[in-house]
DNA sequence: AACACGGGGGG
DNA sequence: CCCCCAGTGTT
């Protein structure tokens, strides 16, 4: 920046006039200690601090909220989860998506519990030493639960300040410039509040489309909305196209009304969930192969196909039903039957559940 | 540095 | 339909 543009720029953004708009316009989240709370001493639980984050890693606020508060109900302290059956837990994050968060957050909890007291480490080094923590959820751990003056960047924080400073290098290259401008920006005091105060904003009012810079408490200092067009930031590399891959699906009934269900690796795609036999996932799929990969001899019905869009690949799988199989005592391999009436507590992530309610339409809507 | 890894909501 | 989201771990 050369000195005639530093004479006449507008005064840099404070930190104090974000924090007095999140004194007035703060969301009232479940796990979050509200300001007036806060100054009077009230510090938020560590414990339900990290929960909510590594729950909201890739994931909105509306769809957290009632994960959180039935993982609260259900392991109300740390030391519950570690204690719990990974299996609950994988059921109970079923249809959260990235499953290798549940897996890292049971490991998380075992760590803390056995290895640390039941207490969280205070500090960013020391989060960031436990599975699923990484520089994301350590800071905001930091930040919001312990008061550390830690940078605190996640997608939002991104937008925010990439337009706040007209950043015109793409992501994910410009992340350690827009990292040092949080630093500079995140306070002493409150830097909890003012994590949470960016996150708010950039969910808010400063959206990935028709942001309301109207309404930002940032609009005299926003180079993109003085020079440029702020939705034109961030500018972010460009990005691949899906490849589709094929399969089939095979949902097996005995004659007690039981399906068949397996257990997926606990590494990889959906690892740790629970699934109903399929055929491999390939590009292409070979029509003639498709019933001698059954899981069983039985009569297969084509039920239709189901699509589900993966991070990085469409999947299409057509549906097969067979009904009333006799079940021989040596008949599945790594399988076991579930009554229809047990699914809901099932790890199934959502494609499962969507070829499962394709064969069987009321299978999810039995209950209540 | 690039890739693998879910699912849902908004425009 | 496309885009994005309170990212992390692996290669």
């Amino acid at each position: 920046m050369n000195v005639k543009s530093r004479i006449y720029a507008e005064p840099q953004p404070s930190a104090g006039e974000l924090l007095a708009w999140y004194d007035r316009h703060h969301r009232d989240l479940p796990w979050r200690t509200s300001p007036p709370m806060a100054a009077k001493g009230l510090r938020a639980n560590p414990y339900h601090v990290w929960l909510s984050e590594v729950m909201l890693q890739q994931t909105t606020v509306q769809a957290v909220k009632p994960y959180f508060l039935k993982f609260l109900e259900r392991w109300p302290t740390v030391i519950d989860l570690a204690r719990a059956p990974t299996e609950d837990v994988m059921a109970a994050w079923a249809g959260l998506g990235y499953y290798a968060r549940a897996r890292n957050l049971k490991k998380c909890a075992e760590a803390v519990a056995d290895l640390h007291g039941g207490i969280f480490p205070d500090t960013q080094e020391g989060l960031q030493s436990l599975p699923g923590i990484g520089d994301y959820t350590s800071a905001a751990i930091a930040a919001i639960a312990f008061n550390r003056q830690a940078a605190v960047m996640d997608g939002n924080v991104e937008r925010v300040v990439s337009r706040l400073y007209a950043i015109d290098e793409p992501l994910p290259g410009a992340k350690p410039l827009i990292k040092a401008r949080v630093a500079d920006l995140t306070p002493a005091g409150r830097p909890g509040d003012f994590a949470q105060a960016m996150m708010d904003l950039g969910a808010t009012i400063c959206t990935p489309k028709r942001p309301a810079c109207a309404l930002c408490p940032f609009n005299g200092h926003c180079l993109a909305l003085r020079d440029h067009d702020p939705e034109q930031f961030p500018v972010k590399a460009a990005k691949k196209a899906k490849p589709v891959r094929l399969g089939a699906a095979f949902v097996a009934l005995d004659q007690q009304n039981r399906i068949l269900l397996r257990k997926r690796g606990d590494k990889g795609l959906l690892g740790g969930m629970t699934e109903v036999p399929t055929t491999e996932w390939t590009a292409r799929i070979d029509g003639d192969d498709t019933e001698a990969s059954a899981p069983l001899s039985a009569h297969w019905q084509p039920k239709g196909v189901i699509t589900h869009v993966f991070t990085h690949f469409e999947l299409r799988l057509t549906v097969f039903l067979a009904q009333s199989i006799k079940v021989q005592p040596s008949g599945a391999d790594h399988g076991w039957w579930e009554p229809l009436i047990n699914l809901e507590a099932q790890a199934l992530p959502t494609v499962m559940k969507k070829v499962i309610t394709q064969a069987i339409p009321e299978a999810f809507a039995a209950r209540r």
